[in-house]
DNA sequence: GTGAAAGCGCTAACAT
DNA sequence: ATGTTAGCGCTTTCAC
């Protein structure tokens, strides 16, 4: 590799200190520089094709205009749909994103994180995996910007963007009550994620406030930390088996959802005529079902950009606290039915 | 935020030079310092919670460790598990990633190339955006390690790992002949790009080679910059609306793909009797569908990794020119039948 | 208008 | 076995 120019380079091509290049190319004192300078110096950058460089800079001022994003896993759509939407705010505020995947792992945050900050980042946004309150703790008291997304600990006094998950659920499942459906399963995570475990308990609340019966039996969880094809095809199958089966199943997560209607391709069964559904979280999922799917609809454009903006403050010294619960949709589809037994409405 | 502690600081503290605190933390020189000295560094290091500032160590060694990638949309699937893999094989190098997306535009790659190499990454992993050969050539003169990915300029001697997609496309249609189907149609993108062109050609080759009649009407184009919804749901609406409908679509991408199919379910006509789908790339759609879709599978851990590794080659020195063209898979679902006049097959 | 020089945090060649 | 020092490319203060 070539040696690339430096400030120097040009400054020498010109001959004027290094001082006046910078000045020009930052575009900072012009005032009180000479034209004809100024025009030479850009010329010869150009020339050079000259490119800042950033690490130096950086040392300097003590700041990358990078942000340290980690999320769970980049593949996973609801992740690389995050990072795309943070990456343009970032953007337009002149920043640039490095990434991580956490896999849900403590260890594996713990050594992202560090790596993040390794390489100066001004400051991160993370989707915290299961037990990294400690860490994110001692980031914070290390005063480093930050902001969490998607999910948070209550106990923090921590920035973060995400959405009302009991009341996104606790609605669904009234959803499908108000339908008719009375015999409703769950499939979540096994997880000591709030976010998750709100997703839960959402809908047992739904059941206590309209005092109807809930089973045991229609409540199950899976492993969240790895490959869950098989676990969530033994969910499904086993809330379908019952001797009173499930007249509706609510999958708390895309993941669980892709999964579970996978499975459900392969059975006779028939969406929502057999069996009704809805899923959190918005995916080409909902659609490419035949039944198109019901589902919570999060507004992850609204998540991203405010996440970012959140943390350019904080980066910026803003020294409140700003924690964000944001609304999300109940998005209709032919996956569950408005009246389950729709005789009830036929007409005359 | 608290000024982090630095070499100094904890050289100050143990009372050593700068010197050898770094000698201690980077395990050089191990054998001629004492031990006691090195655990005295060791510990205040711990105690003062340093972290290494990666950026001033890059000035110094012009070595940042972090490789910049150029997806077209991290949003797409395609892209993000693409950049999971990179991401997961830099990891085990000691790599951190940098990623932008170009939206398919020449202008934003540049862009993006400037403000990654203005981050003084070691080198790029890209897949490019039409009319980018030159900005490419130009990284190259600069002696820029590079890799191309998934896509790649024919005349240009540079690294790239990419699959064949004249064969993939080639194979696939030559499937659907072999079944039985004759009135083949296609939707692809209108593009320069040539892997997108390729499967096109593909295409038509194998018209060209069994001898069977083509039609221009069964050959679509759709917008890759932009939302495509609504263009690939007339393309198939065309299609299948001919005097004398085809009998299957050949759809050139995951995007086309999920866009026709969302359409398909809300027609009344049934895959594969009534028509039989296939399509390039492999994603989740190809299992969510209601007939699993017969589709062409793309080495992505292959390509990803071995992306990452040619990069990493290069970065240390290498000058030979690597170029890679994969294989891909056709995985049979249930969107196409072995044998299009099924009767044929039937027993006894 | 312009330049000299210090210094950001680190490494490594060169002392001692 | 440990220390000194120059310098990576840049910004910025201060001097002329």
């Amino acid at each position: 590799m070539k040696k690339k120019p430096s400030l120097k380079d040009i400054a020498l091509k010109v001959g004027v200190s290094t001082a006046l290049v910078s000045y020009v190319l930052n575009g900072k004192n012009t005032e009180r520089i000479s034209k004809e300078v100024a025009k030479k110096i850009k010329d010869a950058a150009r020339k050079l094709n000259y490119r800042p460089n950033h690490i130096a800079k950086s040392l300097k001022t003590n700041r990358t205009n990078t942000i340290g994003l980690i999320v769970a896993d980049i593949a996973n759509p609801f992740s690389s749909s995050l990072a795309r939407i943070i990456e343009d705010e970032a953007e337009k505020n002149n920043y640039t994103v490095i990434f991580g995947s956490s896999d849900e792992s403590s260890v594996k945050a713990e050594k992202l994180t560090d790596i993040l900050l390794g390489h100066q980042v001004d400051g991160l946004i993370i989707a915290p995996a299961e037990n990294t309150e400690s860490q994110i703790k001692r980031l914070q008291k290390q005063g480093i910007p930050l902001v969490l997304i998607d999910r948070y600990f209550p106990g923090l006094k921590v920035n973060f963007v995400a959405i009302d998950n009991f009341k996104a659920s606790y609605e669904a499942v009234c959803y499908l009550m108000d339908a008719g459906y009375r015999r409703i399963g769950i499939i979540g995570f096994n997880t000591g994620l709030l976010h998750l475990q709100d997703r839960q308990n959402g809908y047992t609340a739904a059941f206590r406030d309209r005092g109807l019966p809930l089973s045991e039996s229609w409540i199950h969880q899976v492993a969240i930390d790895q490959t869950t094809g098989e676990e969530v095809q033994s969910a499904v199958h086993k809330l379908i088996s019952l001797p009173e089966p499930v007249e509706a199943i609510f999958f708390s997560s895309n993941k669980i959802s892709t999964e579970a209607l996978k499975y459900l391709n392969t059975l006779p069964l028939k969406v929502p005529k057999d069996l009704a559904v809805l899923s959190f979280d918005q995916s080409d999922a909902a659609e490419l079902f035949y039944a198109s799917l019901t589902h919570i609809w999060q507004p992850l454009e609204e998540l991203g950009q405010r996440a970012v903006n959140i943390l350019l403050a904080s980066i910026s010294g803003n020294k409140e606290l700003i924690q964000v619960k944001l609304d999300t949709r109940l998005v209709v589809g032919k996956s569950t039915r408005a009246n389950k037994s729709g005789s009830r409405v036929a007409r005359s």
